[in-house]
DNA sequence: TAAAAATACTCCATAGGTATTTTAT
DNA sequence: ATAAAATACCTATGGAGTATTTTTA
């Protein structure tokens, strides 16, 4: 039996007239009855009773016919369904991203990537970077969000800017440099630079304190023990030192403390997003495309940015 | 697309591997490879991701996997549910009765017939002769059950006996035949009988009178206006004459009346199926031959009856 | 007798076979 | 070097076409 039989059938069953099936078919009538003579073969009962002028449904015909559109309309049903998962278009997406990306860039992503996909189911994990790069290894994950400070060449990973953010200084308010608009950052090269913990954000500390050295200076690290940042701005509060964090902080509201924006030629810090070159699905490579296309507003100015791996160095993470 | 793609696609599914496959469905293995690419240029994506050593599932084809699952099993079921109506097993039959069958022949047939054919649906109503009739002539019945009184022949509807049963005299309990163990027909030549009204047992009225006549007299009819036989039975209690009924009234208690059977050679009085020509489908062919194999213990007597026609005549009922 | 399905046959498109090449481990 | 899929080419089954016959209203 094949979809041939069925099409043929339902065909003389809609018109109960053999030329006149054939002719919709774009067959000749000869064949329309063969191919309806094997299929009664097969299915071992008469589907048709027909004389030389009434062609009319038997009941196993009738029973038949209901199941043959059924399974018309189910093969065309799962070709469609195929085509949408080899455009993306429907399938599942498990991401994952850092804490610092939960208010900012995720939600913005995934309402732009959810109009264009509304039909992917979104598995969404808040992690930190070690734990993201763990389960991507594993398969886990489809996609990590994360600060863009490692080196993935020679992994299995692969990973593409998404976002990136200016950097501002944090100070107490009585600080002598709290009024100016704007610093260089050369100019905190004598302060006392707060920090959280390595644990927290080994990557984030370790290219800050790159980006310093660029500028010119060793910067003198005060502690770097406090589990988030938003801990972190309290003892700068408290006079413990400045510190310099991702532009978004300033949204937190933290009384004591007075934000400049750094200077317009300090890097900005970079987000982006990493998966595993053995799980490229379709769904993911269009989240990509989605997230790579996608920049966030306060970023657009810097286009085409310099490799990723040049600037950060050989630092590693994890195993 | 044909159910030939979806066979060969789930045979690669399932091996992931295009030499066994082609093993499992005994072809070689460079038709299959030919059939696979034309599935996914039909489909418009890839299935399946080669390399010289490895086969496996795309997102696509993880999707259409399921889907031709499905359509493959569902296509044999529909072969199976075609087959199953053609051999009378589902389908809906709707069956009438006369009121005197409700009680004895009908739900016995039923239960012999359900055990065979459970998955048949019943629609079950009792009605009288005539309106049997043209329910069947209008093709809203599909088989009546119904006192074998009527001539069918050059009609479009066909019969056959089902069940035939002896006759009784009912008597006044003082009539000077009430001790009798059996009575010849001829015995009640000179009584008055009581008949049910022409309206609801017009047939067997003429029946009895028909067998009374073979019999050699012409019975004296004492009233015929009463609904029901029961009523009939009432009447013969309060003295107003004797009535012969089948053998199932006996079991109806009525204080005054004692029952006698009639002699061995008395006529039987049979009940017939009735159909209508163009409406035989394989259900109701399996119902009439149900019907017909079953024979209700008390008349297992007589095999072979003489043709119906031949005794009850030229009566003719309705339109 | 006329309209429709079934038959008889012919042809060619294509499913399937055989032999070989390519490819990636 | 090997194992597997792809390619090239050939064969033949069977789907489809043309002409004709059969059937029954």
């Amino acid at each position: 039996m094949e979809l041939r039989h069925l099409r043929y059938f339902v065909a003389v069953a809609d018109e109960l007239n053999f030329r006149r099936a054939a002719e919709r078919l774009h067959i000749s009538q000869p064949p329309l009855t063969t191919q309806l003579r094997q299929l009664e073969e097969e299915i071992g009962a008469k589907l048709l009773e027909r004389d030389s002028h009434h062609v009319a449904l038997t009941a196993a015909g009738d029973v038949f016919l209901q199941s043959c559109r059924q399974l018309l309309r189910d093969a065309d049903t799962a070709a469609q369904a195929a085509r949408r998962a080899a455009r993306g278009e429907t399938g599942r997406l498990a991401i994952s991203f850092i804490a610092s990306l939960a208010h900012g860039i995720v939600p913005t992503l995934l309402r732009n990537y959810r109009r264009r996909f509304p039909d992917v189911e979104l598995i969404l994990a808040e992690m930190d970077t070690s734990q993201q790069l763990e389960e991507l290894r594993e398969r886990r994950l489809d996609v990590g969000l994360m600060g863009a400070w490692l080196p993935l060449e020679n992994t299995e990973l692969e990973s593409v800017v998404i976002a990136e953010e200016p950097l501002i200084a944090a100070l107490p308010e009585d600080h002598s440099l709290a009024q100016c608009r704007s610093l260089q950052l050369s100019a905190l090269a004598h302060e006392k630079i707060v920090l959280a913990s390595q644990r927290n954000a080994s990557g984030y500390n370790r290219w800050l304190i790159r980006i310093c050295e660029k500028a010119g200076f060793k910067p003198q690290i005060a502690r770097e023990s406090y589990r988030r940042t938003t801990t972190v701005l309290n003892y700068v509060a408290a006079g413990f030192g400045v510190t310099i964090v991702p532009a978004q902080f300033s949204r937190v509201p933290t009384s004591g403390i007075v934000f400049v924006p750094l200077a317009r030629h300090t890097p900005l810090y970079r987000y982006c997003a990493v998966w595993h070159r053995d799980r490229c699905t379709p769904v993911l490579e269009r989240f990509i495309t989605a997230a790579r296309a996608f920049k966030p507003r306060a970023c657009k100015k810097q286009r085409n940015p310099p490799p990723l791996s040049a600037e950060v160095g050989v630092i590693r993470l994890g195993s």
